[in-house]
Formats: structure tokens, sequence, C-alpha cells
RNA sequence: GGUGGGGUUCCCGAGUGGCUAAAGGGAUCAGACUGUAAAUCUGACGCGUAAGCUUCGGUGGUUCGAAUCCACCCCCCACCA
């Protein structure tokens, strides 16, 4: 076979995905010839990852794809004690419950990203709870902790903040997840010969910990890659939409929302963010980008990046989904809408309500508008109503209308019978059934 | 433990007895312009359709009236020990 170090790595350099790396040119040989294996952990801090974790899953899946093996740990311990990297604040505790539950989730949501039956780079899925949850007390301080030395711990970047701190510092159970994770590297070398962990650029404190550790104990010679922070143009943080954190669960974040998310991408994010979260090549990107640039309006980058992303993290079907309402609500034509594509539309993530024809007779417009989610408080929905920029079914409401809830969503005018679109301001859409 | 400085609406940060729901900036929302961009400009921005109601670390007090004055308490920061 012919696995490509270099080549791997060089795409990985001109998508601008390798922050830091421990002995480049080592690991460039070490990748090449041999199926080797790699590992990244996932944290379960929620029920879900979120495209956060997006760079770091591609990235394993580019590695396979370059023919190694890689190995998506879940955090079933580590989950347990919370890292602090960069962290401000020490962090609440989950229950054991809520977080073994949180790492049957993420295994499974983990999966869709890597192949686990292509023969020799077959991925798998492993729990650090499986090592870490039978060894005793004195066996890790002894076999383990005098490993590390306390003065280098404290000068690591990561946790530097949180030592110089006068009030609030650092718990030891959070300053020995470094110590965990660096086990966890270890173990895997030993039991598993991995020996590349990749993660995010937050994360090169703990890497270099485990690179450190299975020399240690085993006079292993390890590797470490990290992946850059995502950030945007304009500098807030990126993976936020007004809505909250976009999600990769379609559950919580749906295929829908998930595909205005990355089609409202700004342009000067636009192409950085396909190296990153495409497999096009390098050279296709460019090329969007130079037809872009020689364009008149609008371009083309985001609605390729909105396709390609949400097809990997949703398919088809997911993708397919989000077209289909993109389309019928942008367009402003809602004549053609059958009965059982506005069901449709509820069921591929259009927000939506029911509500009760015979509660309307107290109710204000701000009211309902409120309670749906499409606005944080009755003034915003005011000012959208002073400014007519209120279409319910494509007919303007206005201030007058605000105690007439009935007049603005009459029975003859439900889409039929009972459906009722509203747009508030230019992209917010929420889809009232009335029974 | 001592001394000094602080805790104001989502964030930063003015405000030291009524004219203050509280300057200014940021974030956010809406409008114009556009490409469901960016930049810019405009409006909103404690809650409420409204009447009105509730805020300035906490609790009590002084006063016709307090974020502003007094008392005690809690927390933070700086320096000293």
């Amino acid at each position: 076979m012919s696995i490509n170090g270099k080549a791997l790595l060089d795409d990985l350099r001109s998508r601008g995905l390798i922050a830091q790396a421990t002995a480049e040119q080592e690991l460039e040989d070490h990748l090449t010839g041999a199926c080797r294996t790699l590992y990244c952990g996932f944290d379960p801090t929620a029920d879900s990852l979120h495209i956060g974790s997006l760079v770091p899953l591609l990235t394993l899946r580019r590695f396979q794809q370059a023919g190694h093996k890689p190995l998506a740990l879940v955090g079933g311990a580590t989950g347990l004690i919370g890292d602090p990297s960069f962290k401000a604040e020490e962090r609440k505790l989950n229950t054991p419950d809520v977080v073994s539950d949180w790492v049957e989730k993420l295994k499974a949501q983990v999966g869709r990203y890597i192949d686990f039956d292509c023969g020799d780079s077959s991925a798998d899925v492993v729990n650090n709870l499986d090592w870490v949850g039978e060894m005793d007390v004195l066996s890790f301080l002894r076999d383990i902790g005098k490993h590390f030395p306390v003065n280098q711990m404290i000068k690591k970047e990561s946790v530097k903040q949180r030592i110089d701190r006068d009030g609030d510092g650092i718990s030891y159970t959070e300053f020995s997840y470094m110590v965990l994770q660096s086990l966890d590297f270890s173990e895997l070398f030993h039991s598993r010969h991995c020996t590349l962990q990749i993660g995010g650029s937050d994360q090169w404190g703990n890497i270099t910990g485990g690179v450190e550790l299975s020399r240690r104990r085993f006079g292993g010679q390890v590797y470490g890659l990290t992946l850059p922070l995502v950030t945007k143009a304009d500098g807030t943080k990126f993976g936020k939409s007004e809505t909250g954190t976009i999600w990769l669960d379609p559950a919580k974040t749906s295929p829908y929302a998930f595909y205005q998310f990355w089609l409202n991408t700004a342009d000067a994010d636009a192409y950085r963010f396909l190296r990153y979260f495409t497999f096009l090549s390098v050279d296709q990107i460019a090329g969007i980008e130079q037809e872009d640039a020689k364009a008149e309006g609008r371009p083309t980058g985001q609605r390729v990046l909105a396709e390609e992303v949400t097809r990997l993290v949703h398919g088809d079907e997911g993708l397919s989904a989000a077209r289909r309402i993109s389309s019928s609500l942008f367009s402003g034509d809602l004549s053609e809408m059958s009965e059982s594509d506005f069901r449709q539309l509820r069921l591929d993530g259009l927000p939506s309500s029911t509500l009760e024809r015979s509660d309307f007779k107290g109710l204000s417009l701000t009211q309902i508008l409120t309670d749906s989610g499409m606005a944080a408080s009755g003034k915003q929905v005011k000012d959208a109503l002073g400014r007519r920029s209120v279409l319910i079914n494509g007919v303007s409401v206005g201030s007058d209308d605000n105690m007439n809830v009935e007049g603005c969503l009459p029975a003859s005018r439900g889409l039929h019978g009972a459906y009722y679109l509203v747009k508030l301001g230019k992209k917010k859409y929420h889809l009232f059934e009335v029974l």
C-alpha cells in the first residue's frame, strides 16, 4: 500500500488545519508507508457534540482516507472531571448517570464520520472509563502521578490564569485532568499501538503531557498534532447563532437551521471554512473563490459550504429538506405549498407551535410571538409591528393589529384551513397551526 | 488579620438626594441600502398592548422622595502582615 504522510500533512497544511505539531518532519515519516493508529478525544459535556467538534472529527476522517486507523475516544472518565484548559472558572460536576447517558449519545454520533469497516484502517470507538474506572488511587498516584512534576504542570499556559488567580483558583480535581488525558494516550499506545493524538489547539498541553508519559512509562515515541481554534473574521465566537449553539444532533439543531447557519457565513470566512469543513480539494476551493471575486452579486462559496457540510452531517435527506424549506420560505411563494408540505416543514425543523383559536380573546400578538420564541420580549415585536415587518401568510400587520389576534389569523386565511406562517423581520419564521 | 479601592440594567462603564428606567460604548433586535452578506445610516434595547409595575451586592433605617445619606452583613480587587 502507498500511504503518503507528506501528501497528507501537506493537504492539512494548505487547509490551515495544523496549529502545532510535535516533530513535524519525524511525524511525516512516521505516517508514511504504514497504517498508523491515531486518536482524538471527545468529552461528554452535553448530550450532543456541536460544530466545534467537527474540525477534529473530520480530521480523523482525513487521516482515515489517507490510510490510517482512527480511534474516537469518548471521555466517560474525563467527562466526570472537567477539563480546565483555558477555562476561566471551575465547572460544576455532572453526575455519573448523566455523563454515561451522554457517552452513549456521543458514541453513536461520532460513528457518522469515520468508517468502521474498511480493513486495516477501520475505526473504533473507545471509552477511557474502561481503564481509568478500574484503577485504584494508590496505583494512580504511584505509577502515574510520579511521572508528573507539579513544577512543570503549573507552568502550562492552559491552566496559568487559574493558577495565578487570587480568588477562586483551580481544584485538585480539575488540575488532575491533564494527568488523566496523558494516561489515556499512554494506555492507547500500550494496548492499541496508538502513536498520534490530535485535538484542538487548547489541548496542546494535555497532548504533550501524554507524549511525555508514553515515553516515561513505556519508552514509546508518540506524536501530537493540534488543529486551529476556529475563529470568525469579525471576532465574534464561532458556532453560535442567535438561536444558540449549533449542535450536530438534528433533534437539537434542525438540518434547516444548520444549513442556514452556514449559508450566513461572512464572505471573509467562507473560503477558509470550506477548507476546514469540507472535503473539496484546496484547488477546487481556490477556484470557487476566484469565480466569486470576479462575479457580481451573490457569491457561491456560502452555498457550497452549506450544502457540503449539511450533507456531511445530516445526509442527502437532511440537505434536501433544508433546501426545500429554505427555497419555499425565501421565495415568499407559499401558494404552491401543500398541506403535507407544511407538516413536512414542521418535521424538517421549521420552528412551529400549535394554538387554540378559543384562546385568542385576551391575547396579544406580542404575547403569542414572544411565547413562540420568535422574539425575546414584547418590545421587539412592537418594534417590528411598528415597522410593519411582521408578515402573516404574506400579509403585513402593524401595531393596530396587536390586540386583534383573531383578525390577523382569520380562519378564512389559514392555509389548508389551519396553517399560518409568520415572518418577523427578514429571516425569522415560525409556523403556527391553529386548531 | 491591617490599610485603601470597589460591587450599577446582557457586558464594559457614567451617575453621589428629586428633572434618572438610570449618560456613553459594545452586544443584541428591527428598518433603509444589499447578496437571507460586509460596511454605513436610522430606530429599539428592565417587564407590560396599556394603565402601570420592578431594578442599581444583601438587609434594615433616615427622608415627602434614595442607585445616591446612615448602620450592619456578604463578595471582589490592590498593597501590607
